[in-house]
DNA sequence: ATTAGCACTATTCATTAATGAGTGCTAATA
DNA sequence: TATTAGCACTCATTAATGAATAGTGCTAAT
């Protein structure tokens, strides 16, 4: 039995590392040229679209090698080779240097940063709306998370005897409601005095460090004899108490459907679950939150069995102080990687550089 | 040539209208094994499931009928007959007593009431959630809209030099927010001076009337040579304007992917075009707002062309005061409408049980 | 190390034929 | 006179067949 080359792998085994660039050459054409097709490829086919530089018993040889080191699956015997998520993962990692934003990418995502005065939402929405049509595919975006962001300002509105309604409104420029429910009748006056507190003591601090600031208000005694301040203290406690689980906007979820790749019906029920059920998609994008840059989930990758045949593409957008949320495109396996990375990597610059100028500060 | 009756029509003409009354039977017998199998219905298929009252050659006879009058049609020569949507008009249209809500569903929906204090938009992300679960089928709901809303308080919050904040909140319990700028560095205790003015004036008035209210004290000059005043006004025309057009929460469009008659590509397509440009949904939705009761739009019958392949079961939702909005389901024109119209019913009330306990008054 | 050549394999596509569900018409029947 | 049985006919669906095609693996020659 004759001994060859394993590609990629083992290059230190063989004398020769020609021979393994060469293969990873090939796996890239190969990667390239199923993205484009979306058909399985064929040594001869290869052959003629990498100019005849090598033959396509040659290329036979090299697949077979990379379909043993786990690069390449056929779907029956008598097919070309497709890639697996080994090789995505391999081919996004060879991706060094980022490809420039096309001009017409560019101007399409202009009206983004054309936005005086409209809610953080309506941004996030429009941003996302945007994504969606520049991929056609699924996109996401995560609001941003109340937790890290820092208090501009806090409200609270009687309503009426038993009902108060607070507004938090954050550096972010996120407003959020909620009634709260209290059993003493405060008068709107000294709701006011209790706002004025509020905002001296917290504004600027983030959600985390306020919730946590009250915790240690009410365990230390400072306020136990001041009536005013105890109250304020309970009351703050119950409205920052909000514990909004982040929400997540979904746009082009039907663009999926006209790609080849989800036809089957088993892989569109996978799809439907895993956009009910947000949670594993959320959990993404908040992962992407910590690190810098682009993140990608190539299939198996993901934890969420129901992902296991998409990728995911995410970067997280920030305004001057925080990093507040994640922006992402769900597609195939086999998207246009070099073009999904560059428009989500652009998409969420020009949402951190917007939001920017939208923050109160 | 033979002279039929020619069914449900012409009752007049026949003597009898004992073979009209049967005719409608058929119909509707054909119509509602339509709905459960869609599949084309032939003569034999149905003479059993009616229990061979009638036999085969008969209900040909029938069929050819309601054939030629338009409320059946054939895909080909051999095939089975399946209804139109004049057929389904029909129907719902002799749906007359309705049919009670199955406990299921009642639980199901109860937790749309467990709702204290939870903003609006949350509520109403939630009623059509679990209306897309139940009806498996895409299903909206329209915000409430801002011109009909009553105003609850406004508040005007200074962020920079050039920035005010302006928060207004409605009866319905929606919190509207905008950042509008000004030429004027106002201080806060005029902006407090300025809401105290604004809140005095046009609290539980709409929107609209406020806007034009508005307008009308500019053109009045009875504030003209009071500078806080002409100020007020200036600052409240600008708070008051935001002219947002009514959102709309979509859930379950992918429900719509495994139902097998939107599985041709073309029809695919339309409803993405459809959930795409959401103006024609909204407009129905608009629409169901003007009467009481469950609306009904059967394929044809809707002025998008994309939706002719659809029929929308849309029911408004309301305070104690107001319609509010309109809550729906999209689905295909052979779906189960005793079902999803007691469903839609039972949730829009549901709905506007909630949402007046939650209003603030 | 590379390549040409050959045997072999599996999909795809068009053709064909059999099946079956359905209709329309006519004549018989209650 | 309304209903039904019977028959000829139509057309979609299905399965079977075979040719064409694109692919592989292996071996021997370069």
């Amino acid at each position: 039995m004759k001994i060859r080359v394993k590609g990629i792998e083992n290059q230190g085994a063989s004398g020769k590392t020609n021979s393994n660039e060469r293969s990873m050459e090939v796996l890239q054409s190969i990667i390239e040229n199923y993205i484009k097709n979306s058909e399985p490829v064929g040594s001869r086919t290869l052959s003629k679209t990498i100019g005849f530089k090598l033959s396509p018993a040659t290329i036979r040889n090299i697949m077979s090698d990379l379909a043993e080191s786990g690069y390449l699956i056929q779907t029956h015997t008598s097919a070309g080779r497709v890639p697996t998520d080994k090789a995505y993962r391999f081919y996004v990692d060879s991706l060094s240097k980022k490809p420039s934003v096309p001009e017409q990418i560019k101007q399409k995502l202009s009206p983004v940063s054309d936005v005086q005065g409209t809610p953080v939402e309506d941004i996030l929405s429009k941003a996302v709306h945007l994504l969606a049509e520049l991929t056609k595919f699924a996109c996401v975006v995560s609001t941003p998370k109340q937790s890290v962001s820092r208090l501009q300002r806090i409200e609270l509105i009687k309503i009426s005897e038993d009902r108060i309604l607070v507004i938090l409104v954050t550096k972010a420029g996120v407003v959020r409601d909620k009634i709260i429910f209290v059993k003493e009748n405060h008068s709107q006056e000294f709701l006011s005095s209790v706002t004025s507190f509020l905002n001296e003591e917290f504004k600027n601090h983030s959600m985390q460090e306020i919730r946590e600031g009250i915790h240690q208000s009410i365990v230390s005694d400072r306020h136990r004899y001041h009536d005013l301040l105890a109250h304020a203290v309970r009351l703050g406690k119950k409205a920052f108490e909000l514990n909004q689980p982040g929400e997540m906007f979904i746009e082009g979820q039907m663009n999926l459907l006209l790609d080849s790749h989800f036809h089957e019906q088993s892989s569109v029920k996978s799809l439907i679950d895993a956009f009910e059920q947000k949670t594993a998609i959320m959990k993404i994008l908040d992962e992407s939150m910590k690190n810098k840059g682009v993140h990608i989930h190539i299939g198996i990758e993901n934890d969420y069995e129901h992902l296991h045949k998409c990728s995911l593409i995410t970067a997280s957008y920030r305004n001057k102080q925080n990093v507040l949320g994640s922006i992402g495109v769900v597609g195939p396996t086999s998207m246009d990687y070099k073009r999904i990375i560059s428009t989500v990597e652009y998409t969420a610059k020009m949402l951190s550089k917007t939001i920017s100028e939208q923050s109160y500060d």
